[in-house]
DNA sequence: CCGCCTATGTGCGCTAACGCACACAGGCAT
DNA sequence: ATGCCTGTGTGCGTTAGCGCACATAGGCGG
């Protein structure tokens, strides 16, 4: 498949958030938005960096994370297209002290922050506001998932936030593949690289998921809810409730895959 | 010394945020904010709550914390009189599925949620938006404070979380003397009580803090800043960076306190 | 002043996860 | 087909922190 295959499948609807707006504003922002590559490893914005533009993905997955002095390192959220990367845009601090990362190599849109900025403080007009309100509500669904990462941190097993991470990454992904080594997954849940081998190694074991050299693919869903703590259901049910009108873009939707799991 | 002797020195510039607002929307607010003592121990909202009320805390602190199914617990930011309770309001979630409870008891002010979001949307006047502006600005402060609370749960020593814990903590206080049992704040940092009085056992042979009973006294500011991680500055600066004009009220400033300590 | 409640001190054994070292093997480039 | 690089498997010893079970002691209420 040619790269021209790819892009010619894309459009803005969808992320999740650019498709919950009004057509209004989307019609607006569209001429902006720019279709970008987002290969695996590039780094959106360095910890501290100006940031220059605002990212929506499509079929990539990105990694909020911090490194550390000594280099270790853990990921505080993970972005897909249910969101945004350059919260703090909006936010007013134009800068945080992490890092953003393409975790799974896919597409995305990008605006430059100044177009974003002043649409996300635009006043008046019929759906005055609805760009501001959408990404608050993003905003509060993030803190959550940074919230229960800090406290999945603290208590749950590496073989439960493996699972939570799964999942999560899972729910973003239009298959159930994902293209990972292992010692990325470790990177990303701030643990060692053997320990993500001897726990995935159970989890084959078990038939619940199975893999190869960089790619893992999830076998039973249900059996991996069953094994993951609560954080797992703790953020998704939150996107949901703050974002449930986003959920219809993109291969299954937020909702889809809510009924079919947590709402059994 | 009597109750009227203590709210009779409450006034809410004591708080960093309503501070640093204009006039004009300090004294619009005013009328509608209510001095109210806040017991240690005391629910501020419960998870999954509705929010009644927006909190500024004067002397108070209020831990963000999230109690899991099995009743662990684990803090993932505090505030204190540089900040507010219920940034989710703004957000557009009305609740959060973590708990707000009083962690040193104090005063703060509170106002009816319908009234602050009502001026936190407000458009027109001179100064429009300002009351906006510093809230953003505060919610990505906070959570710089939860991303740096997953990494440092992830990676760094009950020893280097305590000295992290007792100096934001101190830097909300007017004095060096916080009271507080180790029980206390084993929970707020999701650790074994033990494996608190081991620690500050240690740092009182050190020479850094000493205490008594429910009371602890640091020493050696700086000493502890040796002992900490990196994860205490990161907050502190970010802080800073993000409300540097908010703080010049109560006791010690943030800014008095950053020369004092991280800028030497 | 006494008693009791609650906070703190201490000593186990136990386990998850770490750090390191090295063996093996899949799959891409030549 | 042949290397070689990179990802995965495995086996140590080590350790921080846990869970539990007590002993002690501070200080408030009566």
């Amino acid at each position: 498949m040619k790269v021209a295959d790819l892009t010619a499948k894309q459009s803005p609807t969808q992320n999740h958030l650019l498709n919950a707006l009004p057509a209004e504003i989307l019609k607006r922002l569209t001429p902006h938005l720019e279709l970008v590559a987002m290969p695996l490893g590039s780094v959106l914005y360095e910890s501290g960096g100006q940031l220059q533009h605002v990212y929506f993905p499509t079929s990539s997955i990105v990694s909020l994370h911090y490194v550390m002095e000594d280099g270790a390192s853990a990921e505080i959220a993970g972005v897909g297209n249910e969101g945004m990367i350059g919260v703090s845009l909006f936010m007013g601090g134009n800068t945080t002290p992490s890092r953003a990362t393409v975790q799974t190599g896919g597409f995305g849109y990008r605006a430059l922050w100044r177009l974003m900025l002043d649409e996300f403080n635009r006043i008046g007009g019929r759906r005055s506001g609805a760009l501001q309100n959408l990404l608050l509500r993003y905003t509060q669904a993030l803190m959550t998932q940074m919230s229960q990462t800090a406290v999945c941190n603290r208590h749950h097993s590496v073989e439960q936030q493996l699972c939570r991470w799964l999942l999560l990454t899972l729910d973003r992904l239009p298959s159930n593949e994902l293209t990972m080594t292992q010692e990325l997954i470790a990177s990303m849940l701030g643990v060692r690289r053997e320990g993500i081998t001897e726990t995935a190694g159970n989890l084959q074991r078990e038939g619940l998921i199975s893999y190869r050299r960089g790619h893992i693919t999830v076998l039973d869903r249900v059996g991996l809810e069953t094994y993951t703590c609560e954080c797992y259901n703790v953020v998704k049910k939150e996107f949901h409730r703050l974002l449930r009108d986003t959920s219809n873009a993109g291969c299954l939707t937020l909702k889809q895959k809510m009924s079919l799991t947590i709402e059994r």
